[in-house]
DNA sequence: CCATAATCCTGTACGC
DNA sequence: TGCGTACAGGATTATG
């Protein structure tokens, strides 16, 4: 599932690829995609059309699009399965195309997805409340103090040099949740999803239903290294997935899964004491998590 | 304000 | 083989 990582890796590949070219057309196929667009589908299309693309930002799991002339922006989230696939010269079809933008050279940048949880939108810039930067970008006023509005409630990420760790760790502490509850809470800090954040846990050697308000300073900022580490390792190897004219999400699996030590692997030895993975449902989802390094709290939170 | 459950969607894996 | 069901899950909305 496209988390931190992932929805940066799709951020750069835009930032290399289709910064200062022009949309000259839209084809909305899925109206659904679009939902999040205030003014529906011809709306949407018309106001990408002629529009240049001039930044590319994300923060958490949210990226978007500046576009020139008025304050706007076109908001992109993946959900569960979307992907932003820069086309030179005439596109080809796909089952799951839902959004496809016409650039000025002939090419096109596709929104495919299958599950259609991720949506586009164009919606108005506001001012971020600390005055920095929006988030992660690239690109002609990427620095501008300004984010989406639907993403001003997102909070900064792990990786953004403007996030403010001490309060942040305040923050965990004054939350009465559990510590994976707390880490999945875009409000309180953004990019983190169940993979990361089981993966984090078990670098950290915390248990998911750790309840927040009986943590240790130094025991947040363990779980907040580990989700940031595991991150940032991600990362580095989804910049070698995608070449020049495919900008790859590379989905669920794949170029990670190799290095995942809990998440999908309920039964397999920890790789750091043979343990067996144990699972349980979260959520309406599920944790994995090493029984032996990262013991149940006597009192659980869930 | 805070915490949590329900909701959206579609393809795959599985049991019978 | 085919059918039904569980499951994967992020963000928003609704509810307590």
């Amino acid at each position: 599932m496209p988390e931190l990582p992932e929805v940066e890796t799709v951020r750069d590949g835009l930032a290399r690829h289709v910064l200062g070219r022009t949309v000259t057309g839209v084809e909305v196929r899925r109206d659904y995609s679009v939902r999040r667009h205030a003014g529906g589908p011809l709306d949407l299309a018309g106001r990408l059309t002629g529009r240049r693309l001039d930044a590319a930002v994300r923060r958490g799991k949210f990226l978007w699009l500046l576009l020139d002339e008025r304050d706007e922006a076109l908001v992109a989230h993946l959900g569960m399965s979307g992907q932003l696939l820069v086309r030179d010269g005439e596109p080809p079809e796909h089952p799951h195309l839902r959004v496809r933008l016409r650039l000025d050279d002939g090419g096109a940048l596709d929104f495919v997805d299958q599950r259609t949880f991720g949506h586009l939108a164009v919606v108005e810039l506001v001012p971020t409340p600390d005055g920095g930067p929006g988030g992660t970008g690239t690109g002609t006023g990427a620095d501008r103090p300004v984010v989406p509005a639907p993403v001003a409630h997102i909070a900064r990420d792990l990786l953004d040099p403007h996030l403010d760790r001490g309060r942040l760790v305040d923050a965990f502490r004054a939350r009465r949740t559990g510590l994976k509850r707390a880490l999945l809470d875009q409000t309180l800090v953004s990019g983190i999803g169940n993979i990361y954040a089981d993966e984090g846990l078990w670098r950290a050697r915390l248990h998911y239903a750790r309840p927040t308000d009986r943590l240790s300073r130094a025991e947040v900022n363990r779980a907040l290294d580990g989700c940031a580490e595991v991150m940032t390792a991600a990362l580095a190897q989804g910049g070698t997935s995608f070449d020049a004219l495919y900008v790859d999400v590379n989905g669920a699996s794949g170029y990670f899964d190799r290095s995942l030590a809990v998440y999908g692997r309920e039964g397999e030895p920890c790789p750091r004491c043979g343990t067996p993975i144990r699972r349980a449902s979260f959520m309406n989802r599920s944790s994995a998590w090493c029984p032996r390094c990262q013991p149940q709290p006597r009192r659980p939170h869930r």
